[in-house]
DNA sequence: TTAACTAATCGTATATTTGCGATATACAAT
DNA sequence: ATTGTATATCGCAAATATACGATTAGTTAA
């Protein structure tokens, strides 16, 4: 067994799971917060700053575009990588609002 | 191979990845949501609500636990759940620092 | 004490993630 | 045309995560 039953949740449980997900590994917010900083890399420029390979960065590039949270465009003999700013947008209120809910519990 | 290299990030970075994990499963959203609408819940009544094995619950409960999301007490044949708050600040200044830099970085 | 109940843990199957070398592709420079 | 450079993708191995039935341990009820 152990089939996914990650459908069966909330739509909103799951949207935030996964961008979650995306954050879940420090290499993905390294390469993000690296972005933020010089508001665009190209791909080289990533895999110097990380302690992985290159394969290894590709393929944690290529979840981050997946999720939405980057985008790529091929420049020249470059990959060229940038924030996406409008899902971001989405998740830091998906997660404010979840935020919010935890705020307003009072447990001990 | 494929041996963690998580490790070798930054404190800042691997912390907040560790976060961003224990939220990355639909079910522990659902967990978390469910312990901030009742501020305290037995584990019965969070295996009732989600679409998940009794030990399959146990064990995500377990997950949050490690990462410091939320307190369980024994409490009669019950296990009683709720937030850790302390440690929810701690997650939601780390993100908010994040997002900030997010927010500062003009990429179009 | 026996029976019923609650929840954690064990064992196991399967799926997914992480990581990398090797290769493929595409462009740039010679 | 050849060579070098940048990056994506393939194929694989190892590690981790997900899921659950069965069992265990502890608590309450009979």
């Amino acid at each position: 067994m152990a089939a996914s039953k990650k459908e069966q949740f909330d739509k909103e449980d799951i949207e935030l799971a996964e961008f979650a997900k995306a954050l879940s590994h420090p290499a993905r917010v390294a390469i993000i917060k690296t972005l933020a900083k010089k508001n665009e890399c190209v791909c080289g420029e990533i895999v110097e700053v990380l302690p992985l390979a290159q394969a290894t960065v590709s393929q944690h590039l290529s979840e981050l575009k997946k999720a939405g949270l980057i985008q790529g465009r091929v420049e020249g003999q470059n990959s060229c990588y940038c924030l996406d700013q409008k899902t971001f947008d989405k998740f830091i209120k998906a997660f404010s609002k979840f935020s919010e809910k935890i705020k307003s519990c009072d447990c001990r």
